[in-house]
RNA sequence: GGGCGCAUAGCUCAGUCGGUUCAGAGCACCUGCCUUACAAGCAGGGGGUCGACAGUUCGAAUCUGCCUGCGCCCACCA
């Protein structure tokens, strides 16, 4: 690049950058003997792509990897992706459906064998597109949750936690999802109000043969579909109201089914009527009211949610359409006394969005009991740390009430359960079908391999991704802690930090801390740094189907990954919601510019070897190599509390501000005749060492910009990159130095605003005379910043002009003629009125007694400072109003 | 219904130990500039009763209580 254009060009300066990294194997780690910096990433669907989350998610990842790998860490970004059951198994479903292909027609081989070529043929795009974001992965140990050797591990996971007990089959109410026709996790279940309504139903007493009479009860529901399946109907024993219906026989609406009231405390007395429905097979508290009473459990509702034929009536239907039929008709029998405008919970499927069906059905469960109390141990003790802190408590909550995890999906796409059933209903678990058969022969030697039926479940991907931070370096261990951990795993583990989104700290972070505590006996993380989440301008979660995403990879095509990035990031502290518009990302972009042009100017520069350091170049020179020192402990400050965004607003600010707008322009050389002056060699030198600095801080960041234009300032060797240059480290500094350079600061503030206010243009040259402490070495400085000379004064009663102060220093400018008196004088008095104001202020403070004698001696002390500056401001201004005065 | 958290400039947020002229930053906005790196820029400027009320204190954005508004998590009163 001779010819640096005027703005840069994002597109090729990353596409070649990103192949020559990867074509030197510079994001490649092997154990050794510096110390180890792992993350690994929250892998996302193998099926996914790429959407502002994940852009947020992994921005933070690469920058603190990169940050570690500056830092001189042997630093390790493990990427990969999830098989993501349920979702993969849905898309491909669907996919097959548009073939004209349905899933029921297949086999499970079969329709594997569908499901893996379409995991070969369009998993994994998220990990191509992560590249053009930057993402300094250790490409070379991309894993999926479904290679054979980490499958392997969640089976001998699930063999060994069975083996030990926790992991048992029973019979439970689950989470039925009627669309992906599975049971999912309680966590997998959405509770939203859903609006719906109370229908309140007569039910008959029955005179004990079947037949109605004339006395009724009434009871109130959401779901009149399933009265087909009442079991009872049950009131308060309490409940004064309904003693008269002990012992008695109802008769439910429409079929007649003779049913007892029963009761029990469970029910509310004043809620409804007081009377409830019991429906044991389809209500998880009706099923346990059921257990209590011995009531008999119909299920009338399949897998798909359709009535079946033991509902009598409605067969075949939808729920749904069953529920507006089913009302229709008891309008007809005269049963429906009223219906109410309700509001309730209602559970959906997270993944199809579908209604819960409550159902009962046999599923596999792991206990959780000592599993979370040990994971509440390792954050409680600090462990490992949840950040923003405010996470702990809701960890917490959610440890102490936990419950059984349902491990089972019904599902073909994931781990199958290894449990094999023997042909008398025995159950057998060992990680292979041979293991399988030398099991069921020790308990009937003459079992044969056809004998055995292998459950048909698959087991929950959370099950599997509960191991990533250890089966991504050593898949023989979980299940196996009697097993020597191999050498990755006794180098990388426990990774350090964790980025990820709080919507799975219990998913997946809280059971990945109980898998490592069972099978590493440590946490799998020392630190877990909670994202907030990506919402557009107006708050909205962006989605697919609202379409208020932009797709990132049109966005770094547009601006550039470096600009995307920063963009992000500068705008999203620790926890909280990432409030999305362009304009950050514009803001990226504009500094992506300013990086560039500043680098054009220096190169710009050329050298005389014979040229002297000029003072105000040598000031400035003293100064930024303080400022930077300062700088850089704020930002490793920022770093080491995971205040990211407050880092690179540092940095940010250190580049445009400090570097461009105050150093640059104190060092520029001037123009003569037209020509461009040259550079001492000192002053170039130092600039070039800034620089080099500057972009050594902003690389963890803006990745490609950095190497560009690292690699331009000078011949490297081969393979030298920016990624291994070292962090710049602090060095001493004075900060009175930099105190006095921002004096000089704000009175080149101070004359520029004079110019701008006195409509005096840049290029006249003025006199400007001081009076009081001014830090005479930053004399140059301000001279050349301001295009005038500075002058220590005695005193400028005698003249005419206009002034400013900077702290309790005086500035004036004789301006005879310039100005116009009546406006100094009006400005002066209003600054003398303040002044004495503060001052009112301040002597009240000191005279009261109480805060004399309890307040700290510094402060107190301050507030004498206070007034003394102000009485000195006092006597000046007025000096300056009666020469103005008697000037007139 | 239970728990947790938040409320500071138009927007997004800092504000660490209660004490400096402490009311800040970035963006946005307004004014003037196409000045030899950058108009994706430069120079300058306006803008807030720190959600309300009460209290503790010599002193409160900061601590306490209560109220209001918002967010999150947990919880299937059918």
């Amino acid at each position: 690049m001779e010819q640096l254009s005027a703005k840069y060009n994002p597109t090729e300066v990353e596409d070649k950058w990103y192949a020559w990294w990867l074509d030197h194997k510079f994001f490649h780690s092997e154990p050794s003997d510096k110390e180890p910096y792992t993350i690994v990433i929250p892998p996302p669907n193998v099926t996914g792509i790429l959407h502002m989350g994940h852009v947020l998610n992994n921005t933070l990842n690469d920058v603190l990897i990169r940050k570690a790998r500056m830092d001189g860490k042997n630093a390790c970004w493990v990427p990969g992706t999830d098989h993501a059951s349920i979702a993969t198994e849905s898309k491909v479903v669907a996919k097959l459906k548009e073939a004209g292909i349905s899933k029921e027609s297949l086999t499970r081989e079969e329709f594997l064998k569908y499901a893996w070529e379409w995991k070969e043929e369009h998993g994994g795009i998220i990990l191509k597109q992560l590249r053009k974001l930057g993402a300094s992965c250790d490409w070379d140990r991309t894993k999926f949750t479904m290679d054979p050797d980490l499958s392997e591990a969640v089976i001998n996971t699930f063999v060994y936690f069975y083996k030990k007990g926790l992991i048992y089959k029973g019979v439970r109410m689950v989470n039925w999802d009627p669309e992906g026709l599975t049971a999912v996790s309680d966590e997998e279940v959405v509770h939203k109000d859903t609006k719906s309504h109370f229908y309140h139903l007569k039910y008959y007493i029955s005179d004990g043969n079947g037949n109605p009479t004339d006395k009724f009860l009434v009871i109130a529901t959401t779901r009149p579909e399933t009265i087909m399946a009442d079991a009872a109907i049950c009131v308060n024993p309490a409940d004064e109201r309904h003693h008269w219906l002990r012992g008695k026989k109802v008769l439910i609406p429409l079929i007649n089914r003779e049913i007892p009231v029963i009761e029990d405390d469970y029910v509310e007395m004043d809620f409804g009527t007081g009377c409830l429905k019991v429906t044991p097979a389809h209500d998880v508290h009706d099923y346990e009211i059921g257990l209590r009473h011995n009531l008999p459990v119909l299920e009338i509702i399949d897998d798909h949610g359709k009535l079946n034929e033991k509902a009598q009536i409605l067969v075949g239907e939808d729920r749904f359409v069953a529920r507006k039929k089913i009302v229709k008709m008891l309008e007809g029998a005269g049963n429906l006394v009223k219906v109410e405008e309700y509001t309730s919970p209602v559970g959906y499927s997270e993944r199809t969005n579908a209604v819960i069906e409550p159902r009962l059905s046999a599923q596999w469960f792991l206990k959780m009991d000592a599993l979370a109390e040990k994971a509440l141990e390792t954050v409680e003790s600090g462990k490992t740390r949840l950040i923003p802190d405010k996470y702990r408590n809701t960890y917490r909550h959610w440890m102490e009430n936990v419950r059984d995890w349902c491990i089972s999906r019904q599902l073909w796409w994931g781990q199958r359960i290894p449990a094999w059933y023997l042909p008398d209903g025995k159950i057998v678990v060992e990680p292979n079908a041979e293991e399988a058969l030398k099991a069921a022969r020790k308990i009937n030697p003459s079992l044969k391999a056809e004998d055995l039926r292998q459950d048909e479940d698959v087991l929950d991907t959370w099950f599997s991704s509960w191991l990533w931070p250890i089966s991504v370096f050593d898949p023989e261990r979980p299940g196996h802690p009697e097993h020597a951990p191999n050498a990755d795993l006794s180098y990388y583990y426990p990774t350090n930090d964790l980025v990820t989104g709080p919507d799975i700290l219990f998913f997946w972070v809280a059971r990945m801390i109980m898998a490592g505590n069972e099978f590493m006996e440590k946490e799998p993380f020392h630190n877990v740094y909670l994202t907030g989440i990506v919402r557009d301008k107006i708050g909205r979660k962006m989605s697919k189907t609202l379409g208020n995403s932009p797709d990132p990879l049109d966005l770094i095509a547009k601006y550039g990954a470096d600009a995307v990035r920063i963009g992000m990031l500068l705008c999203s502290s620790a926890g909280n919601d990432i409030f999305y518009d362009e304009s950050q990302v514009e803001q990226g972009r504009n500094f992506c510019n300013k990086i560039w042009n500043s680098y054009r100017l220096i190169k710009s520069f050329e050298v005389d070897e014979d040229a002297p350091h000029k003072e105000a170049a040598a000031v400035a020179v003293k100064w930024f190599d303080a400022r930077l020192s300062q700088v850089i402990e704020t930002v490793e400050d920022h770093y080491s509390k995971f205040r990211i965004s407050d880092a690179l607003m540092a940095i940010y600010k250190l580049f445009w501000d400090d570097f461009c707008s105050w150093y640059l322009e104190a060092i520029k050389p001037g123009f003569v005749n037209g020509v461009a002056e040259k550079i001492d060699r000192k002053t170039y030198d130092a600039t070039l060492r800034f620089f080099d600095s500057l972009l050594r801080m902003i690389h963890p960041v803006m990745p490609f910009i950095s190497e560009e234009l690292w690699q331009n300032m000078e011949e490297r060797a081969e393979g030298e990159t920016i990624m291994y240059a070292p962090t710049p480290k602090a060095g001493k500094y004075d900060p009175a130095f930099i105190e006095n350079f921002e004096i000089a600061e704000e009175t080149i503030n101070g004359i520029r605003g004079l110019r701008n206010s006195k409509n005096l243009p840049p290029k006249e040259f003025l006199t400007v005379r001081f009076k009081g402490d001014f830090p005479e070495e930053m004399i140059p400085v301000v001279a050349k910043l301001s295009n005038a000379s500075l002058e220590k004064a005695e005193d400028f009663k005698d003249e005419a002009g206009a002034g400013f102060m900077v702290r309790t220093i005086e500035f004036f400018v004789p301006l005879k003629g310039l100005v116009n008196v009546e406006e100094e004088i009006a400005k002066i008095e209003k600054d003398l009125e303040y002044q004495h104001r503060f001052l009112d202020s301040v002597r009240k403070k000191l005279a009261n007694e109480q805060f004399t004698a309890h307040a700290p001696a510094a402060v107190v002390e301050n507030e004498r400072k206070k007034e003394a500056d102000s009485l000195s401001k006092i006597e000046s201004l007025s000096a300056q109003l009666n020469a103005l005065k008697n000037n007139k």
